[in-house]
DNA sequence: GTCTATAAGGGGATAGAC
DNA sequence: GTCTATCCCCTTATAGAC
C-alpha cells in the first residue's frame, strides 16, 4: 500500500547514504514504479495523477517527468516491470506437462494473493484495455495471446505424451484457465479476507486434470 | 455504442412528437443512462465527464444534473437498471435443478455476449470496485454474494435429489463459476470478434455437471 | 535531479434566466 | 427541462532556475 510516506522530504535526502548517483535514482525510480501500481489500481489510467503519484514518493510531479517522459510512458514502462517479473519467476522454462504447467500456475495464484496492489492493477488494467483506444490494449492483448501459446505447448506435450486424451482443444482449456484465474482475482480483491482464491484455483485445475487425463474415464471432451 | 448524435439540437426538439412532457422526459434519462453505460465502460468511474455524457445525448452538463443529482447519482441508477434487467431476465425464478440454473446463465453468457457495452462496463467496474472507497464497492460485494446464494440454492436442492454427489461444496462452486464467467468476458472484451465466449462457457459448464454429477465416475470432489 | 512557474485545458456542482 | 455563467479545483506537459 502507498504509504503518506515522507512528503515534505526533497529528493536531495538521502543521497549521502547511497553508494552513488546512479544507484539513488535508479532507486527513485523503484519507488515511482511501485507508487504507480497502486494508483493505477485505485484509480485506472485514466483517473490516476502524476501530482499524486509524485507525492507518495515525496517529490514534485515535475520531478517525477524526469524519471518518465509522460504518463504513458509510465504505465508502459509498469506493465514491463511486472511482466518481466512474472516471466521470470514463473514461465522461465517451458513446461515439461500439463501437471507442470498448472503447479506453476497455483504457484503464481499464491503470489498474486500475496500481492493485493499488483493484483488489483492487473484486474483494473485488463478491464479498461478492452478499450481498443486504451494506451494498454495492444499489451494485454499481446499478453494473453502469449500465455494461451505457453500453456497450450505444454498442454500439447501432455497429449503427445499420452498423459491427456488424444484430441483435448489445448487452446480452449488454456483459455479457459486464464479467465478462472481473472475471474478468482475479481472476487479476491473485493473480498481480500474472506475469500480464498488459492483453494478454488487449486480445487479448479485438480479437478480438470482428473477429468482430462487418460487415467480418466473415457468422457469425451468439450471443444 | 455513443455515435455523434445531434449534438447542436436542443432539448426542446422532438417535443412536439411525443404523447406529454413525461413520457419525453423519461425518455431522455434513458438515453442518458445508456450513454452513462458506454462511457463507464471506456473511462471508468472516476475518468468518465458528465459533460461528455451530456453531449452524447444532446444536452449540456447542466441540463444532465437536473436528472441526476450528482455523477454518483448516475452511478446507481445505471447499475440498479442493469441489475433489475438481469434479475428480470436471467433469475425471475429460482432453479429447481443445477442443470436449470447453468442453462440459465448460458443464455445470460449468450445475452453479454450481444451487449459489448454492457459487458465491458461491469468488467470496469467489477475490477474498480476492488477499492474499498469506490462507490460501487457495496453494490459488487453484494452481487457476487446474491449470485453465489441463489446458484448455491439450485446446487443444493441437485444434492438433496440425489443429482449431484453429497458432500460436494456448492458454494465453491458457485464462486469458480462465477469467475469462469467474470475471466472469460475479460478475454471476451479484449477480441469481441475472435474469441468465442458463449462455447468455452457451454465446455466448462458441461465438463463441470458431467465431473459431479452422480452418474460420473465416483471421483472424489474438491473443496 | 528536482524545483517552481506557467500554459492551456477539463472537472463537478451550483445559481438563476427562460 | 434545459441553458449559460460561474466557482474553485485538478490535469498534463513544458521551460528554465538551481
Amino acid at each position: 500500500m502507498v504509504t503518506g510516506m515522507e512528503q515534505k522530504e526533497n529528493g536531495r535526502a538521502g543521497r549521502g547514504a547511497g553508494r552513488g548517483t546512479y544507484a539513488v535514482g535508479d532507486e527513485r525510480r523503484l519507488r515511482i514504479l511501485d507508487a504507480a501500481v497502486e494508483h493505477f489500481a485505485q484509480w485506472g489510467f485514466h483517473a490516476s495523477s502524476l501530482a499524486r503519484i509524485a507525492k507518495d514518493v515525496g517529490i514534485t510531479q515535475g520531478g517525477l517527468l524526469h524519471h518518465f517522459r509522460s504518463k504513458e510512458d509510465l504505465l508502459v514502462q509498469v506493465l514491463e516491470r511486472t511482466e518481466q517479473q512474472d516471466a521470470e519467476r514463473f514461465f522461465g522454462k517451458d513446461f515439461a506437462t500439463a501437471a507442470e504447467c498448472y503447479a506453476s500456475l497455483l504457484r503464481l495464484t499464491e503470489y498474486n494473493a500475496a500481492r493485493l496492489g499488483r493484483t488489483r492493477m492487473f484486474n483494473v488494467l485488463a478491464a479498461e484495455a478492452g478499450d481498443p483506444g486504451h494506451p494498454a490494449h495492444p499489451y494485454f492483448v499481446r499478453r494473453y495471446a502469449e500465455l494461451v501459446s505457453v500453456m497450450s505447448a505444454s498442454l500439447r506435450r501432455s497429449v503427445e505424451s499420452g498423459e491427456l486424451r488424444d484430441g483435448t482443444d489445448v487452446a480452449a482449456m488454456a483459455e479457459e484457465t486464464a479467465a478462472v484465474m481473472d475471474g478468482l482475482q475479481i472476487q479476491w480483491v473485493l473480498d481480500p479476507k474472506g475469500f480464498d482464491m488459492v483453494s478454488r484455483f487449486r480445487a479448479y485445475a485438480d479437478r480438470l486434470l482428473r477429468s482430462i487425463t487418460t487415467e480418466g474415464t473415457g468422457l469425451p471432451e468439450q471443444s
